[in-house]
DNA sequence: GAACTAATTGCACATCGTGCAGTCACTTTG
DNA sequence: CAAAGTGACTGCACGATGTGCAATTAGTTC
């Protein structure tokens, strides 16, 4: 018998997410999520309404579902990047890790955006957390602040951007474009004119 | 007598959706929108709360309060931009407009959005309706399809991203920089990479 | 085994957002 | 001008959301 290094409590708090989300998600791309309830979601899933709150904040998170804690995982990953990987490149990296991750979950994903195209809108909110823990790396590889210099700010946004356009394209070409490919091309395209600006020591910005 | 072209019936239609929105933008500004609830917005404007909903679909939405009508207004800008200049450029034109109109409101805006940083998400939940609407001119305009090439999602999602960090950057060099003019210099860095790519006359792309 | 801790649950409550029908002021038509 | 029509505002009802609180139950630690 192999040692788990989770405890049996700990074990079933993370039975019982993942039957929310799975439930959500399930329901979220059959019907599209406006049309489900909660009520509907945590009988799916068999604990009641109040369990689901215990673990989203509400039915839109369980689907877009970006926990908390990989912010931090997020942040990192790209703090452990080697310090003269190109920001852009680092982020790339970062957040192309994120179309990998738990990967059959995507497709209902992305049928429940195409049935509800706010939760677009509800993914780019959970973006900006994530935003705001990246450009605090950027700036601490770049050695630039953000209250003066617009660059980590903007590298990060572009780096979502380049993100969400992969989304929509891969959706909007029937499966035909991989996302996770599409991203990597967005970025190799917008890297040149994203490269650091100059340092202190007079390095060309260009 | 000057003869005003809106009835008294439009202008105290106008007058009600201005009150309704500066109240929220007022009382958001001071104690946070979360902390605001829609009778006490109704209230600050003297109308019901079902009057509230008649005019917006929620507090957020009165806060933001990018109306649909001015999809359409920012997308017969866009298309009406000379056809030979960049989409970056031409998006740069249109989005940058948004800056100056009803500048007077801006200062509470980012005020209420610094009480309460989700609503920064919830403008780009509106800004999701604003790209699907210049995504189809960028199509027009380049002859792409958006289901094929990733090029008219990308620029827009781009130009998007730059104007949220100029707004994030301003917002925290605490007035030193200028908003429009950072997302000018955005803009402009990200030009060279993001020139249409070559249409079937086989002009470079770079 | 006893004390402790954390997940789950029901309940209550404020708030949200919408459908519906009625009133009243303004507008249009004859 | 008068009648018919239209649209803004209103109250009411209702399902749904999201959160605080206290109780229960199961797992963990000593």
């Amino acid at each position: 018998m192999v040692a788990d290094p989770l405890g049996r409590r700990e074990r079933k708090r993370l039975a019982t997410h993942h039957a929310l989300r799975t439930a959500a998600l399930r329901l979220g791309a059959e019907r599209g999520i406006r049309d489900v309830t909660v009520e509907e979601i945590a009988t799916a899933a068999d604990v009641s309404v109040r369990t689901f709150y215990d673990h989203f904040p509400s039915k839109e998170d369980a689907i877009i579902g970006f926990d908390a804690w990989r912010v931090g995982q997020l942040r990192d990953a790209l703090a452990s990047r080697p310090i003269d990987e190109a920001p852009l490149e680092a982020l790339r990296v970062v957040m192309g890790q994120l179309f990998h991750e738990s990967s059959d979950e995507w497709p209902l994903r992305m049928r429940a955006i195409k049935a509800d195209p706010a939760l677009m809108g509800r993914m780019f909110v959970s973006f900006i957390a994530y935003e705001r823990a990246l450009v605090e790396v950027i700036e601490q590889r770049t050695g630039l602040d953000s209250d003066t210099d617009p660059y980590p700010a903007l590298v990060t946004a572009v780096a979502t951007a380049a993100f969400r356009a992969s989304m929509t394209t891969a959706r909007a070409s029937g499966g035909v474009l991989d996302p996770a490919a599409t991203f990597d091309a967005a970025i190799a395209r917008l890297s040149s004119a994203l490269r650091p600006p100059a340092d202190e020591d007079g390095n060309a910005a260009c």
